[in-house]
RNA sequence: GCCGGCGUGGCGGAAUGGUAGACGCGGCGGACUCAAAAUCCGCUAUUCGCGAGGAUGUAGGGGUUCAAGUCCCCUCGCCGGCACCA
């Protein structure tokens, strides 16, 4: 089979695609809402290395969806850009003092050609950087909208530091321990922050979930994440001085049980009520602890640690003293930093009390158990139970079970005013600052004597200064705070002198919102048109891989609510459909990474056996979603599929209907990959076309009305080829501007289908008989063969079941 | 530990509760050729049998059903996420 001149064919396409501007999207209102999708790629960290196989994969999925939605009659906005602020291109800069604006520009430049190499159409004339002033402007403004709604503050808690990135990090950049990105271990750092309150939208971002077409994986994610738990507050007064401890639970049909209390060693409360007695062995302990690092605080502490006070509380329950401990067990950035500790239905708890022998009373009992039906257990129990059952030793409250307990404490607690009802997250605030260069200047000012003061719209863009050194300074301050000119200014609001905030914003700023900017992204005067955004949002189809589960999804909805609230938006979602595609993972079945030596590189293939194999390949390893070790095995049977596709091309066209059990498979073939392709079950929609091709191949000239359609279906696979082909089909514009092809159903269905007889639900017959021939003729045919007389020879018929077009069971007894 | 997802030939993978293994790779046999490559055709789950044919088979065990890869319960394994969040 003739070899095609693959890299000919696909640089004169990607040439007349680009001369020709057919990537062009408008705003054209003669497309009505619902023929009208907006399919969205993450895009990618132009990094030095280049697209890598993933890019590839999650690429070639929306540019076929994309090209099948526009031959069905859809005006498709399909825009691409660069996620260009971080670390590498910095970290590029301290070593060999080239600025991050050029390499950032060489890695765009360069990953924009091979993007183009793959065929991929996108709006090119709505291309956009992070990094570009007028898109950062932008992202100032929006956060400025955020200082505005009271949404922006400043904090000076301890933070997740990395020592090797020197910078913070947010909480959903620490894995393990360790930084997301480079995996030092995290430490803790006493630094001023300006954080973002997405804890303020808990509530919406975990309902919102609900409204959103994502991965069922993700949207738990997201859940667990934000960590939701209803309990109640609870208020103990410390015995002798009058303070109140308060504490959260989720178990406040417990409160009889608790007996001790723990604080985290943070809690503002533990210097007051320490006793001279302990003080110095609780100094020690904070100190201890906070020279910990999280990791050490929970890893490797799993074996409990903690002191008393000397000072005791009493349990609002019962008015029992009972001390007051510290632990770095309980952590002072959740809930009040305190619990009141239920050995007895803790698990934490319970190790906590065995190591330091305190009191362990059990208040709950497995329903029907003897405990239960006394009411009462004196003597301690000899396990932890954290399992619902029914209350006892919880005096007017024996004998509820969990559930009710529950609810009437927490009514009994708020007509006592010692507590209420009350719901916690695990969502901790985002910590937004960076202590780097290569981010956006966040648009804030110091003043003496007006604290912190916005800097005015209209002074956006606030540029990010040249510098000398890309060198973090270490104490915990950008390079930026190095340069007095920069630094020192005016109050916008009194005039009188102040500093510039010299903290940049983290990667994930320029990624909340870049799915609004590409709608409308020269707009000199707003950061989208209301209009345009009408036109197009929210997003239809967004697809990229799942490891941003909880970083930018999170971000990015959180953003796109405030921008709702605030009226800038249609939605109160961006993302209607979510897909992760799968990871490509190495030929040994590992993760791609430079340090296995198991990456693939895109260019080699194209060069090899040129782009569209490469992207019929990658979709043909199997469903988008799943993980798929990179095995070029397969590649051989999509290059001889093109191939054959193309000797096609090189057979006389005749015109005329053609053999009528081709038309069949042809409108079978139709309707199987018209709907593949519009599910994205990509595999089996080449699979299906890969069938066709073969029957056609057997052919001395080909039927226009057979061999057209299968070009047509081709294209949005792989376009280069189809293109060529349509144009030695005699067709002067594009298949990109084509209409897809149609079938009839009454055309799909066979005239025969293979009847299956079975006995017992085993087979033991088939034969073939027209389509629809009616059950009582199906069920004669089959009794009447002379093998399946012999299986149910001398048996009871209890039951036939006919199965139209399928199959014959007959059932037999004995 | 908790929460998800997955488990099908030698391999990648197909299968609205109704013929398990489509399609592709690889392998075997054949055609073409002086020969080879390329291409084309046929076969290719395991097992018993010369054969016709039979038995087994979708991680393992149980269940529902005339019928289960598919639905339900339990177990095991792999992958991902979370993990002292009270």
């Amino acid at each position: 089979m003739a070899k095609y001149p693959f890299t000919e064919i696909e640089k004169k396409w990607q040439r007349r695609w680009d001369e020709g501007k057919s990537y062009r999207v408008l705003e054209d209102p003669k497309f009505p809402k619902e023929k009208r999708r907006y399919v969205l790629d993450m895009f990618p960290y132009p990094s030095g290395a280049g697209l890598h196989a993933g890019h590839v994969e999650n690429y070639t999925i929306t540019d076929i969806y994309s090209r099948y939605l526009r031959m069905n009659g859809f005006n498709v906005l399909h825009p691409m850009g660069f996620d260009a602020f971080g670390l590498p291109a910095e970290n590029y800069a301290i070593k060999t003092g080239t600025h991050p604006a050029v390499t950032t520009q060489a890695n765009v430049d360069k990953f924009r050609e091979q993007i183009k190499s793959m065929g991929f159409l996108y709006d090119w004339d709505r291309e956009l950087s992070t990094t570009d002033v007028e898109y950062y402007k932008w992202t100032q403004w929006i956060f400025l909208q955020l200082y505005k709604a009271g949404l922006a503050y400043e904090s000076d808690k301890p933070i997740n530091w990395c020592p090797s990135c020197k910078t913070g990090l947010a909480n959903e950049e620490v894995v393990d321990g360790e930084c997301e990105r480079c995996h030092t271990k995290v430490t803790r750092k006493k630094l001023r922050q300006w954080v973002l309150k997405i804890t303020a939208y808990a509530d919406r971002l975990l309902a919102d979930i609900d409204k959103v077409d994502w991965p069922e994986p993700i949207k738990q994610m997201q859940r667990n994440w934000i960590g939701r738990s209803e309990g109640a507050t609870v208020r103990f007064a410390v015995d002798g001085t009058g303070d109140l401890i308060e504490v959260f639970t989720t178990r406040p049909d417990t409160l009889f049980g608790a007996t001790y209390m723990v604080l985290a060693p943070e809690h503002a409360l533990v210097p007051k009520i320490t006793s001279a007695a302990h003080r110095a062995a609780v100094d020690g302990y904070v100190e201890a602890a906070a020279r910990k690092s999280d990791l050490e605080r929970t890893d490797l502490a799993k074996d409990k640690s903690g002191v008393f006070t000397g000072a005791y509380a009493l349990n609002p329950v019962n008015g029992k003293r009972i001390p007051i401990w510290i632990s770095d067990y309980v952590l002072a950035s959740y809930g009040t930093g305190a619990i009141m500790a239920v050995p007895a239905h803790d698990g934490r708890d319970w190790d906590f009390a065995k190591k330091f022998g305190l009191p362990i009373i059990q208040v709950v009992a497995p329903e029907g158990s003897v405990e239960a039906k006394l009411g009462s257990c004196p003597d301690e129990p000899p396990a932890c139970t954290e399992a619902d059952g029914v209350a006892i030793n919880s005096g007017q409250f024996t004998g509820m079970p969990t559930g009710e307990t529950k609810k009437a404490m927490t009514k009994w607690l708020e007509a006592q005013g010692l507590g209420k009802l009350a719901v916690n997250y695990k969502l901790r605030d985002w910590l937004f600052s960076r202590q780097r260069y290569w981010g956006e200047p966040m648009p804030l000012v110091h003043c003496e004597k007006c604290g912190v003061v916005p800097l005015p719209e209209s002074e956006l863009p606030l540029l990010l200064p040249e510098v000398k050194s890309y060198e973090p300074s270490g104490t915990g301050e950008s390079p930026l705070a190095n340069i007095p000119e920069w630094v020192n200014t005016k109050c916008p609001t009194c005039g009188g002198p102040a500093r510039r905030e010299t903290n940049t914003m983290p990667q994930w700023a320029g990624s909340c919102w870049y799915y609004l900017r590409y709608i409308d992204p020269r707009n000199p005067g707003s950061f989208v048109d209301r209009s345009k955004m009408d036109y197009w949002m929210p997003v239809d189809l967004y697809v990229g891989g799942a490891e941003h589960a909880v970083l930018h999804l999170l971000y990015a909805r959180f953003w796109h609510k405030v921008l709702f609230d605030l009226g800038l938006v249609n939605s109160d979602e961006p993302f209607t459909r979510l897909v992760n595609q799968g990871q490509i993972l190495g030929t040994d079945g590992q993760r791609m990474s430079k340090s296995r030596g198991n990456t693939v590189n895109p260019d080699d293939y194209i060069a090899e056996c040129g782009a569209d194999a490469l992207r019929v390949f990658i979709m043909f390893m199997g469903p988008i979603e799943a993980e798929k070790p990179w095995s070029t095995a397969g590649l051989t049977g999509v290059v001889r599929f093109l191939e054959r596709c193309w000797a096609l091309g090189e057979k006389p066209v005749v015109e005329g209907a053609g053999d009528a059990a081709l038309v069949k498979l042809l409108h079978k073939t139709v309707k199987k990959v018209s709907a593949d392709s519009g599910t994205m079950n990509y595999n089996t929609a080449i699979s299906q076309m890969m069938v066709y091709s073969a029957e056609l191949a057997r052919l001395e000239s080909l039927p226009r009305s057979l061999y057209e359609p299968l070009v047509l279906m081709v294209a949005p696979y792989a376009p280069h080829l189809a293109e060529e082909l349509w144009e030695k089909l005699g067709h002067k514009d594009g298949i990109a501007a084509a209409s897809w092809p149609t079938y009839e159903e009454a055309l799909c269905v066979d005239d025969e289908k293979e009847i299956v007889v079975q006995v017992n639900g085993k087979i033991r017959e088939r034969f073939q008989t027209a389509s629809g021939t009616p059950e009582a003729e199906l069920e004669a045919k089959a009794r009447a063969f002379p093998k399946v007389q012999e299986w149910i020879a001398g048996k009871e018929i209890a039951k036939v079941i006919v199965v139209k077009d399928k199959l014959v069971n007959i059932v037999v007894k004995g």
